[in-house]
DNA sequence: TTTGGTGACTTTTTT
DNA sequence: AGTCACCAAA
């Protein structure tokens, strides 16, 4: 997208916007001082008075000592207080930036007894990932559902036997569904299996060739009653709920035609929705939500045109709003854009700064009688933060409060510890310390429930797999001729047995994956090859076992154990607890030894050269963290980049109670 | 007082 | 990824 046609809140928008006249005179007023600042005004600004004169009430800003969570107690109160004096919940909006930190607000709202008018992503909320775990039930051999905390009645299971059942299934289990068909293991406890049996019966003539929106309202209407439970509740939660249901199932009808089974395209689809965020239109509210008494939350972007009596608007912070300019993903070359001679950044910055300016703009003037801005002081592990410089563009008459929340709620309940207990002394791999680097949860499901499946692959991670297996295979045999014919020969027995094989695009992953096998071996510099070796140390409780990819012997002597990465150098990989461990393993198992990555991607090696200090802190670093492993410390770590990819996308959340023993060794 | 290192936080919107 | 806040050392 060139500067200058970013999207439509741009000069011209100011000349329809601002000469409304239904905003109290303090509102106007603040919003032409903002205004009379703004490079897109010029120098005169528009002048309004309002129609409708002063209600006497100043615009607010809002200090709000405390994080955010402080900052939603601040917002409740407020909404409340406004309620008490009259404003109906349907009267008030609540406007952000961005749907990130909207989608937070909502659930902290609705958590805090504010009624909201708002789904967030539809495929997130607890009543749809419902439906898609039950819905995976179908189609998963496995029945990594079961490890989703069901609300209909009779389904429930302790995670024990949730944690059999899957055992179970993983070992003996040949088709989808056969785990409440078939015998059960011995160890399902007596509720269990008459959880089993509930299942069977709401299954019945049901199966992975099904059509998912039958299947879906037979769940909803017919045998678990979902549906009623919600139609006959009237508080607005459960409204919300039903009308993402309804949402959801119009999606579900709607759907592509297309070959192969309609539930595992379903959900393919879904995945690639979410990935590229074009789920943004299933967040629209159908009109029939309208009358419903909640506060309305929406981005400022979705709140041009509109008008609210009441407009709160929180996470007025430095860097949040304006938002500071990022480097473009693909710079105008010298000249394309009028005013520029070379590759500087300064036309789009500007043209961001006055897009932020337009932005916020807009959201001022969406308030009719009341304007309330918020900022929480700290963030939330402490430090302070500063208000956004808007803040002081606001006129002189702006009203500026501290607000002191004096008993913070319960800010989005830590996540309850997940009963794990292990037998034993379990001993954590490197792998597996960064499984749970990267996602906690992801690590329970994977390693602790082992409801894992596959990653769907594609033919990148395939050629990283055959690179991986060749230069695995070279460092396990240190006497492999190197030469240019034999590497050819064992790359080529690998490329064979892979998909890559088959596909059309071959030749370029190929020259990749050569370059890549060919870098592996020039980056010994002339030091000998030498096996691979499995290093261990201990931590309290637990054993961390290390898998070096190979140790060179230096001239003199020395070894040098070396992790080798097929992919990228970065920052996050190098700090990472997985290297972490492998560095303390080299200097407590191997003492004068020292350490190398190795990044194929990119061939560069770093060494990993720790002094006594640093390595006592790393060491005390891995502990802590092995300690959440532990003491079954599994929060989710919810992303729209990486979640769509993982097996447990469609069962991610509420965990069964009760407790499971488990063997990690 | 300045500087460097570190850690951690927040992170696009729309048709 | 980029930036801010904090802390420690110069």
């Amino acid at each position: 997208m060139l500067p200058g046609k970013s999207f439509d809140l741009n000069r011209a928008m100011l000349k329809d916007e601002a000469p409304r006249k239904r905003s109290r005179k303090e509102i106007v007023d603040a919003y032409c001082a903002f205004a009379a600042a703004m490079p897109v005004s010029g120098s005169t600004g528009p002048d309004l008075d309002s129609d409708r004169g002063p209600s006497g009430e100043p615009v607010e800003f809002r200090t709000v000592r405390g994080d955010n969570g402080a900052e939603m107690d601040a917002l409740v109160t407020s909404i409340e207080a406004l309620k008490d004096s009259g404003r109906a919940y349907r009267d008030q909006a609540l406007l952000c930036s961005g749907n990130d930190r909207l989608s937070k607000i909502g659930t902290g709202l609705e958590a805090r007894g504010i009624p909201v008018l708002y789904l967030g992503s539809l495929f997130e909320r607890p009543e749809v990932r419902d439906l898609l775990a039950w819905l995976s039930l179908l189609v998963d051999r496995r029945a990594m559902g079961l490890a989703r905390r069901t609300t209909v009645p009779g389904l429930a299971m302790s995670l024990s036997d949730v944690g059999a059942v899957l055992t179970h299934a993983k070992n003996q289990m040949a088709a989808p569904l056969d785990w409440c068909r078939g015998a059960p293991p011995p160890e399902v406890s007596q509720d269990g299996n008459a959880a089993l049996a509930n299942y069977r019966r709401i299954v019945e003539g049901l199966g992975p060739e099904s059509d998912p929106w039958t299947a879906l309202a037979i769940l909803l209407l017919d045998r678990a009653g979902i549906a009623a439970r919600i139609a006959s509740a009237a508080d607005v939660t459960s409204r919300a709920q039903g009308i993402a249901i309804w949402q959801f199932m119009n999606f579900v009808r709607a759907q592509p035609g297309g070959g192969g089974p309609r539930i595992r395209r379903l959900m393919d689809r879904i995945r690639q929705l979410v990935l590229l965020s074009d789920d943004r239109d299933l967040r629209n509210l159908p009109d029939a939500a309208n009358g419903i008494d909640a506060v309305r939350l929406m981005t400022m972007h979705g709140s041009k045109g509109l008008e609210f009596p009441v407009v709160h608007i929180p996470g007025m912070n430095l860097n949040t709003l304006p938002r500071s300019p990022q480097a473009p993903a693909c710079p105008p070359p010298a000249g394309l854009v009028e005013g520029t001679t070379s590759w500087g950044r300064e036309v789009t910055d500007r043209e961001h700064r006055e897009e932020q300016e337009c932005l916020f703009y807009v959201a001022l003037s969406r308030a009719e009688d009341h304007l309330i801005l918020y900022a929480p002081d700290r963030t939330a592990n402490g430090k302070s933060r500063q208000p956004s410089p808007f803040i002081a563009r606001l006129g002189s008459a702006l009203l500026h409060t501290d607000v002191v929340i004096a008993h913070p709620g319960s800010d989005e309940q830590p996540d309850l510890p997940i009963g794990v207990d292990f037998r034993g002394e379990p001993a954590l791999t490197q792998a597996q310390l960064a499984l749970y680097e990267r996602c906690p949860r992801r690590f329970f499901y994977t390693h602790v429930l082992e409801a894992g499946g596959r990653r769907t692959s594609t033919l990148f991670m395939d050629m990283h797999e055959v690179v991986r297996a060749v230069t695995d295979q070279l460092a396990a045999d240190p006497l492999h001729p190197l030469d240019q014919a034999a590497i050819a020969a064992l790359t080529d027995q690998h490329w064979s047995e892979s998909t890559l094989a088959t596909t059309p695009a071959e030749e370029g992953y190929r020259q990749a994956a050569d370059a890549m096998i060919a870098y592996f071996v020039r980056s010994r510099q002339g030091r000998a090859a030498g096996p691979a070796e499995e290093l261990r140390f201990d931590v309290p409780g637990a054993t961390i076992v290390v898998k070096t990819n190979e140790a060179v012997v230096e001239p003199g002597g020395g070894r040098v154990f070396r992790d080798i990465r097929t992919g990228h150098r970065s920052d996050t990989l190098v700090k990472s607890k997985a290297l972490n461990a492998f560095a303390i393993a080299v200097g407590r198992a191997a003492p004068g030894c020292r350490a190398e990555v190795v990044f194929l991607s990119d061939e560069t090696v770093v060494p990993l050269q720790l002094k006594p200090a640093a390595l006592a802190k790393r060491v005390d670093d891995l502990s802590a963290f092995v300690t959440g492993i532990l003491k079954g410390r599994y929060p989710q770590r919810v992303s729209s980049r990486t979640c769509p990819n993982c097996p447990a996308f469609f069962i991610c959340g509420p965990v069964p109670p009760g407790r499971v023993e488990k063997n990690l060794r």
